[in-house]
DNA sequence: CTGAAAGCGCTTACAG
DNA sequence: CTGAAAGCGCTTACAG
């Protein structure tokens, strides 16, 4: 019997017909060994099993995602790899899918705006869920996941009023930790660089760490702010800029992430021989392993990575209905701060 | 017409057969006008595009991999994530999987000896091709993928006598290299911080430094080495044993890739207060970023990346027959060193 | 260039 | 608990 459709020459494929024969089984026999809690008794089962050994059968789970309409992958799009907190973020969401049988199908975007795209082509795999941790997307898309019932969560980010669930470190409660911080260090003057100014992580950050400062009664003119492109590269030429401003140095400078804060701790020491925290003080934001190495002993404040990837994944229902969307349509999880030596004196007291 | 396999609740799936009633046309025109190089009139084409764009009908690709035998999905496994060279490889390959119209399916492993349940999981999503980063793999497994004729290829390590074919970085010539910097900077005695024993990429650095310093008349008794797990806290920690070692300093110590060679760095200079290059010359291996920031400016050899990438991806094969299994098993790629500040004087020449 | 039809390898009501 | 059969949404020979 010749097969009808063409297949790579010398390629063997073991389907559960062949593995039905080999048991003396029914082709559904094959199926119900395999799939858990199926009607089955242990006998047939064990047939089953013992056959499918003996042929290396495995079940093809593109076959089963057409009838089933779940295809076990879940899609993560991932925009800023350099920055080793999404590292650590991709491994988390590795290790929590998979501990659920399911896959990572990563999109990772080079160019900003290739969101829409992503989600375009992430349809076609007919994923079970996707993770957002890039940049916008509009609406029109959002649209298109939830049309398809394809549950869609923000990591670390929000669209307002787009009806789209987003779960994320609570961003300003952290920036004000980090004020109070510099504020208890004897800060008179502070500088902040900030990352993607589109995005709401680094904006949540900075409004909370001036809306302390302002709290306790510094004027806006003694908090200056330059753009880091959320890169250590970019919060070097940052602080190029920061240093040949006439305003001179400020006593404090926050990096509204810890890679920005590193290069900046980097290019005020090698290149202009400044002491931290003695010079001025540092802080920054994630609480990434290099953070801690010691050149750096960065304050910061940790972000809950495996508290917030597991409420990620919770929200996209793999097993069971899908969540309800009565749901608060944003999730902010607290951090703590993490009390290391750019800033000098004792931690202070939660703000 | 009732379905008779469930939805969930609320979901609008649109297909092949609705765009054909709303385009007036058969299935198969729908089909072939989503087909590149199928045969269909442009009249057809743009009538099925249109009731496409209104229904906003995007193709079931898991449907259509059945059929195809293609899922156009590429599986990436995963091993050291911590180390930043691998986030470069995880985006080169994203960025050349993607251009080539297929997605990396993601597979990280924790612990090592999971490549052989990788692979199990992998199968059953009847991926394209294989790319294994990680550790060994067992011939079995090596076996189930060629049954089914599903190119593997080993990115940065080679299974002798397996009959796999592997990409690598020419880690024996990079080795040399080092040896020889450190020979001309006029160091005498010689230290390395070493990777996975059981990977190959760390053995083949080691032999060609050993092998070039041997040449040039060192003794064996002067190359001292030490286990760094492949981390930065490895290192350190070796850092700390070598100089525990009544042998004293060395002088010069080989990272056996850049992260270790950092964590050495940080170590000798901030634990035990010594200068970098005075006291003791240090050279990695991978020219991640990371080795050319301002505290470091390691000297090391850089991995051709790109070069790297797109040689596994040939030889995937993803569009027509696979490769012919006569090539040669394993394909070295060679580097360059990059010359920075961590070994005194000027470049030697190639040996 | 086009349509009707078979079939990819499974899951699952349905009827014993 | 079990098997025969329908069907998931496509691609592709086949016959016009």
């Amino acid at each position: 019997m010749p097969k009808k459709y063409k297949l790579p020459a010398g390629t063997i494929r073991t389907t559960s017909l062949d593995v039905a024969a080999l048991a003396g089984v029914s082709q559904s026999a094959v199926s119900r060994a395999f799939t858990p809690g199926a009607s089955i008794s242990p006998t047939t089962r064990d047939k089953v099993l013992d056959a499918a050994r003996k042929l290396n059968y495995v079940p093809n789970s593109i076959a089963s995602s057409l009838i089933t309409h779940r295809s076990n992958i879940v899609a993560l799009i991932l925009g800023d790899l350099h920055n080793p907190f999404y590292t650590h973020v991709l491994e988390a969401f590795g290790r929590e899918v998979q501990a659920r049988d399911r896959q990572l199908l990563v999109f990772t975007l080079n160019d900003e705006q290739e969101t829409d795209d992503a989600i375009m082509r992430l349809l076609r795999y007919q994923v079970d869920g996707v993770i957002l941790t890039s940049a916008q997307m509009s609406t029109q898309m959002v649209g298109m996941c939830q049309n398809r019932g394809i549950p869609l969560v923000l990591f670390n980010r929000y669209i307002p009023q787009s009806g789209t669930f987003g779960v994320r470190c609570d961003n300003a409660w952290g920036g004000r930790q980090i004020a109070e911080a510099f504020l208890r260090a004897g800060a008179k003057s502070f500088a902040m660089i900030t990352g993607d100014p589109k995005g709401t992580t680094s904006k949540d950050r900075v409004a909370g760490f001036v809306e302390r400062l302002i709290e306790s009664g510094v004027s806006r003119a003694s908090i200056r702010s330059y753009e880091g492109d959320s890169t250590y590269e970019g919060a070097s030429d940052a602080v190029q800029r920061m240093m040949a401003d006439p305003e001179g140095l400020p006593d404090a400078l926050f990096g509204i992430n810890d890679t920005m804060a590193m290069g900046a701790m980097d290019t005020l020491r090698h290149q202009f021989g400044l002491s931290i925290p003695e010079d001025i003080m540092v802080a920054g934001f994630d609480d990434i392993p290099e953070g801690a190495r010691l050149p750096y002993q960065l304050t910061t404040v940790r972000q809950p990575i495996n508290r917030m990837v597991r409420a990620t994944i919770d929200h996209l229902s793999l097993d069971g209905p899908a969540q309800s969307t009565d749901l608060p349509h944003d999730l902010p999880i607290r951090g703590r701060v993490v009390w290391r030596s750019t800033v000098p004196g004792d931690p202070p007291a939660e703000v």
